[in-house]
DNA sequence: CGGGTCGTTGAGCCGGGTCAAGCTGGGTGG
DNA sequence: CCACCCAGCTTGACCCGGCTCAACGACCCG
């Protein structure tokens, strides 16, 4: 993550516009709303469960999980935010939603009152569009998720999952060609893929031991060596990430 | 599902009205939405996937479900669509949405096309709240899905979704106090709850011998015996589906 | 130097999968 | 009216992927 941003609205300016032309006027909207920011540390709970909080939240930079508490004490990690998501929104339409978001390492976002919200998109068809946008491409996601809990085993779950973090972090230009920096621990793992420590630890040995990646427990570098074996391996098609899919008929229509 | 529904609008304005006040102008869109009407065949496909279409539809009658197939041939069931539901407006945005929505049941629904969506937001700030606060919601059940199959096992699954189905049924007045008419093959269960069909067959009847259930195969006709008891043991919290629970507060923030 | 967090490995067990067979009831054609 | 078929349900036997328990190792930090 040591590339250099100019300014924080980069990256979100650089998201909306690989599909949406972005005006002048909502370049500058998208610079104010990411002047100031907040810091949260490592395990740190950026929303709380049954928070009230009308807000939403722009993440500039480190990772963070939505999580669920099971009653006996389990945890589900249900979705990793990266550099670029957007998040909070739909809590805030709720009294009460029972997940959390919790920084995995140190984290910037920027809060986004509701009021604002609204004001943005009542003025430009394209950020609202862009919001939209967001949100479906966060259920299709989810969507992914449910399918690899259901219907993969762990080998495939963890290979899918390892490739669905690269191709996403790729997009906002956190990683390379085929390795980035993966700050998760084998617990955080089991805890997001349904399975236990000690056996996302030995299915990533055998990962290693195919060949198919490299991770370094110490630095946390990970490297998938073969990007195509392990996508057919793990049953991995990027297509639900694909923005590009998003086509103008398809821009037009929704925006009438 | 003997109900009697003078018109076809009156399940989403009753939906709507749980949570905004909707003007008389209002209701009469939403009657005009529902003037015409599409019908579809059991285990026929509403949206096929990879389908570009730019509209959204309104679930009227019977019971649907979103799938995914994957590689190796198996199916992972994503959602249930019941009656009031609305679906199709995420998947016109992207080129390719790689999951269907097929009928399991005879069903109803009407069309809506993607610009008239966007006129009907652009005029009514009800109607836009409606169906973000519909996504939310849509979206609020995923991550519930997920949490199901990461972190509970066979029993408290099938248990869990028995409860959730029972409790979407009676906010569209499709369900007695503690029964209704369940049109699930075990299969689909299973595909549902990344189960084997053998497995579903025995836990549900490990349910009817805790005399949690009653199910009959025959008229497909469900009794959940003691909800108390099975929420308990199935770790299931409604609070994820209050529509109550939206606040005015929230509604003046999100819409400015 | 001691404690804490995270990773690693072995041993044994069990929830749930697979395979295979039989059952049941409704639908269809002769 | 019966014979057959077929989809869905049921049950038994066996197996295996993944879990649990337990111990140890590696590193970091105070």
């Amino acid at each position: 993550m040591g590339d250099t941003i100019s300014t924080d609205a980069e990256i979100f300016i650089a998201k909306f516009s690989s599909y949406v032309d972005l005006s002048e006027a909502e370049i500058r909207v998208i610079e104010e709303l990411t002047r100031d920011c907040m810091a949260f540390d490592e395990n740190q709970d950026i929303i709380q469960e049954s928070e009230k909080n009308a807000s939403a939240y722009l993440l500039q930079s480190g990772w963070a999980i939505r999580y669920k508490i099971v009653p006996n004490g389990g945890r589900q990690i249900i979705s990793f935010l990266l550099p670029g998501d957007i998040f909070g929104f739909r809590e805030s339409l709720f009294d009460l939603s029972d997940d959390s978001v919790q920084a995995l390492t140190p984290v910037r976002v920027h809060r986004i009152p509701a009021e604002k919200i609204a004001d943005i998109c009542d003025n430009s068809t394209n950020l609202s569009l862009a919001l939209t946008w967001a949100r479906a491409r966060e259920q299709a996601i989810l969507m992914e998720h449910i399918v690899r809990l259901g219907r993969r085993n762990a080998y495939e779950r963890l290979g899918h999952l390892l490739l669905e973090l690269l191709h996403r972090l790729q997009l906002v230009d956190k990683a390379g060609r085929s390795d980035y920096f993966l700050p998760l621990t084998q617990e955080v793992l089991a805890d997001t893929l349904g399975l236990s420590i000690v056996h996302v630890n030995r299915t990533l040995r055998k990962l290693r031991n195919d060949r198919m990646i490299e991770l370094d427990p110490q630095t946390r570098r990970l490297k998938i060596i073969d990007q195509e074996a392990l996508s057919e391996r793990a049953g991995y098609d990027q297509t639900f990430l694909d923005q590009s899919a998003l086509t103008q008929d398809c821009v037009n229509d929704a925006v009438g």
